[in-house]
DNA sequence: GAGTGGTCTAGACCACTGA
DNA sequence: CAGTGGTCTAGACCACTCA
């Protein structure tokens, strides 16, 4: 059948792989291959070659390729069968949820983000922030608040608890680089991050913040981050106009 | 301090490695070491015993261990820091989103699911079907419709269009089995789902089926599921009671 | 300097698929 | 049967962190 079409990889794809840089061999090959799948290079339905002519060809070992053609499969661009072999996945690509800010999203997407910050004070721990954050209960937390716009059209209210420390964070900071940004430059390192995704009617109050009518509904979620030693170091409840912003996210069986 | 403690894993956890059987060695460590991990054998903050050092007490090689250590990391459940160690993520564990149908959801929490089949006809694929199911505008396909209750409270209206081949689905099988489950009788296996999760306010016929007030906020998902040779075999759009469901993720930084 | 995870090699054997 | 991906080994060298 057309869809099961043999497509050898263009040999230039692969001319210019730096073996002594610091970029892992895995990640350049993969980004190639992302690369030629996303330009159309290598269409929808096509196989890949295989693992082991492919690191031939390449001159690495089948342990480097077949990781780079794993992290392609762990993002649903790829899927393998044993015995048959590897095919790009139909269907069109969507980006997928990736641990970023509000605020590199909307970089990302071409609009200009800004911020008005609404609250920016230190209270006690309450019940729920004390279980997210993993400290005792009334410990002093840095609580902020702020308004999202994009091309100053109001997008979300965010709400965030952060341990004690970060109370020391200027304000004009938050507003001007996003608490993501800030967080990396008081060395810390976001590494996993758990959300729920829920929806409700808005409040008055946000109705307001937000331009929409009262009682709209509202896509919501609420996220725990943990840096890279494990630690808790934000909680948060966002909520989004869900007309301007929604959640994307790939699932690969494993 | 006392959250970097060394904490070594009890030998008991690595008895039984079955060496022979189908289980790959990999998998049967992740889970050990995962379990050790939900249960408390391991606190949160500790460290777990160095690649090197467990992989010869378990007398495997060092990759095989790596990769098993790699898939729980992968999952959220560790996070590892070169020159450091390996350790384990504060803030208890959440179930993040799998590649489920809503009837394996249901019954995995104890509720006993039910559906009543709303719609279930053969109709033209317009735009948006044709493109999502990757087929030529105004091909025959399957639409369903149900609503999906769990212990006879109405959860979600759930809305599908499945190729043509699926047309010979027996109407009973689906409201029994669920769609899933009818799909993976028939020789389909689910591989790769694209989702993406906002919020609307319910129309008047939604209100009535899911027991909701007029306008009340629901939660929506729209998925498109591939199979394993990565062809699109379902496009559906689907409206939760948030009050009942939500969905959780959890992000790892690559 | 010692210990850790990150990368990479060059093989091996197996399970599954399709002709 | 040949071809594919899935698993596994036994090393090697490097980059990074901390004492």
């Amino acid at each position: 059948m057309a869809e099961s079409e043999e497509k050898v990889l263009p040999m230039g794809l692969f001319m210019d792989l730096e073996r002594s840089g610091p970029i892992p061999l895995y990640f350049q090959v993969s980004q190639r291959i992302e690369k030629a799948i996303l330009n159309g290079e290598l269409p929808v339905g096509s196989r890949l070659e295989n693992e082991v002519g492919l690191a031939q060809r390449l001159g690495l070992s089948r342990p480097t390729v077949r990781r780079a053609i794993q992290d392609i499969v762990d993002k649903g661009l790829l899927v393998r069968r044993r015995g048959i072999g590897t095919q790009v996945v139909h269907g069109q690509v969507t980006r997928k949820v990736e641990l970023t800010s509000l605020h590199d999203d909307l970089t990302n997407t071409m609009k200009t983000p800004s911020t008005h910050l609404l609250t920016f004070e230190s209270v006690a721990a309450d019940d729920t922030v004390a279980e997210k954050l993993s400290v005792v209960l009334g410990t002093p937390t840095l609580h902020i608040r702020r308004l999202r716009l994009a091309d100053d059209v109001p997008v979300a209210v965010m709400e965030n608890w952060l341990p004690e420390e970060f109370l020391t964070i200027a304000p004009d900071d938050l507003v001007t680089y996003g608490l993501y940004q800030v967080m990396r430059a008081r060395g810390i390192t976001l590494r996993v991050a758990r959300q729920r995704i829920s929806a409700r009617k808005s409040t008055p109050e946000e109705a307001g913040l937000l331009d929409v009518e009262k009682n709209a509904a509202l896509l919501t979620m609420d996220r725990t981050a943990f840096d890279n030693s494990g630690r808790a170091v934000e909680f948060g409840h966002h909520c989004y106009r869900p007309d301007l912003y929604s959640f994307e996210v790939t699932l690969v069986e494993k």
